[in-house]
DNA sequence: CTGTTAGCGCATTCAA
DNA sequence: TTGAATGCGCTAACAG
């Protein structure tokens, strides 16, 4: 038995020579690397960001590094990225697919890494975690509607990702479930960024059907909406009052009467972690789980009567 | 000679069965692993994002890989990543310290990996990237005082931080300059964060002495500090009016009245990555390099007299 | 130009 | 319990 202090010094003295072990080496004799990649579309929107730093925070404790990629929604980067990856022999893989699939769906396949799919998803067969997206529109609409307001557009998201689907389908359910009348010319498509959301609206104003309450399919959308409105001079609320998905940053400071469904992005970023791990150290073979988030509602100034913006409710949850 | 044709095939057919060389095995053979770590206080500051997806874009370009780490501006999870990044054989690292510096300078040395600062940094042996910090305080307060603004309060950074102490002094220097007095009771420390900008600016209100124009040290600080003049009742541009480092996202939407001096955050990645390949792939042994970025002036809409916010300024730059 | 071999730094195995 | 040998998958060097 060596003496415990000893083995501390020289450890220390190692150490402080700047020696430390060769993750490298270590990952090609074990055949395990220790290794996660994370990949989103676009880490500055912050519901992504949020994601990710959920994930991270997990992995990191959990002794994994992590690669992020940044596919900036271009599905030929994300497949060169998920090409580096499996070059790099990750031990697994967090992804948020970009809009278009191009070639991801089949490498994910052939590839045989462990994955969980976050938001946006193209294969039942892995692990995936979603918000209510159905329920999160349901919050929406009840809201106007409590609030007297029946005229209601919408900017959607694409449909060929499932939470554009999920969104459109649970306006138009909702709408419905209330029985408002759909009207086509209060619904445009957009593909949720800023300039989308920001075209789209415009070319509903300009179509001169203007609604009394409009909702954003995701938190670019309603940015890019929130800017075309303005650009056009139309008050919030004496003229439409708007309402989004996903939560911004600072948005009691962007618009004090802007309503939000939020889903808990970090949570389901940690959640995805774990799901990972579990994956990655344990039974490959259990079938593919998929979990779903609530949303929560967060009203804006008017909804709230007459209460302070700032005071105890959630409009602080940056803090 | 084989023939090309053949050669594309039995690549299609070999890489179709899976196979995708091993990274791992080749860095260690190599004893080069195209692999860049890049450390950030907080990914979800759109600031430290916006540098990181301009480095992330050139790197990936030269073909490296990115790992991305968020110290949380936490010295001790830094110090962590730091022998993370170390063990896994990374060719360069591109880093923006946390606040409080830890053991990280001494590891930086020892590391003896290729390295560029940017925003903040401590050791002048290595390249860095920066903004005119000095300039950027010269250029709000001239348009303070050219606004007829002349008795402005400051929300410092912390001054054990290169941007903290440069803004500081910068705000002084302008402040003489305009032969203006330096009232301490319109002055508060704070560290950068929204909580900190917040409480700073709660305290400046409580303390009787409301300055008639703010300036934030920095996007978060800003956002704090107008989240208590919101909180406080505070009418903007009435009462006070406010002035930041650094942009937020979607300011325009922010309030209309807020007035930016902005860092080309991006411009500052990329040239960090293109600086950090130039010292991986040629002479360490050239000098090391500090690059200071200009700021630009963004103004908010009573500076622009009544030219309406979303028209063809740079106010659209997130565009 | 093609084929063979040695070794990168570890962790695992087997021998002592 | 401790020490020496082997090989992970690749590439660079070398020999044919």
């Amino acid at each position: 038995m060596i003496n415990q202090k000893t083995l501390k010094k020289v450890q220390d003295a190692v150490h402080s020579m700047g020696y430390a072990p060769d993750a490298t080496a270590r990952a090609l004799r074990r055949q395990t690397n220790d290794l996660v990649g994370i990949v989103v579309p676009d880490i500055l929107n912050p519901f992504f960001a949020r994601v990710v730093k959920g994930a991270e925070a997990v992995l990191y404790r959990e002794g994994f590094t992590v690669i992020i990629c940044d596919s900036e929604e271009d599905s030929r980067k994300e497949s060169a990225y998920l090409r580096v990856l499996y070059e790099r022999r990750i031990d697994g893989l967090i992804l948020i697919p970009s809009i278009e699939q191009g070639q991801s769906p089949g490498m994910i396949t052939t590839m045989r890494i462990p994955t969980v799919f976050v938001d946006r998803y193209f294969d039942s067969s892995f692990d995936s975690i979603k918000g209510n997206n159905y329920h999160a529109l349901t919050l929406l609409v009840s809201d106007f509607v409590q609030r007297g307001y029946t005229d209601i557009g919408f900017i959607s998201g694409p449909l060929n990702t499932l939470p554009g689907r999920e969104r459109y389908e649970g306006f138009k359910r909702a709408l419905l479930q209330y029985g408002l009348e759909l009207d086509d010319s209060k619904i445009r498509f957009a593909d949720f960024s800023i300039e989308g959301g920001y075209h789209a609206m415009l070319d509903m104003i300009e179509g001169g059907s203007l609604p009394r309450a409009i909702i954003g399919a995701n938190n670019f959308t309603t940015v890019g909406l929130l800017r075309a409105l303005r650009q056009k001079g139309i008050d919030i609320p004496g003229q439409i009052i708007v309402s989004g998905i996903d939560e911004l940053f600072y948005d009691d400071l962007i618009d004090p009467y802007l309503s939000l469904a939020i889903q808990p992005a970090a949570d389901m970023g940690r959640t995805a972690a774990e799901l990972l791990i579990a994956r990655v150290r344990g039974a490959t073979s259990d079938r593919p789980r998929e979990m779903v988030f609530e949303f929560t509602m967060v009203r804006g100034r008017e909804a709230n009567s007459f209460s302070a913006v700032g005071s105890e409710n959630s409009r602080n949850a940056t803090f």
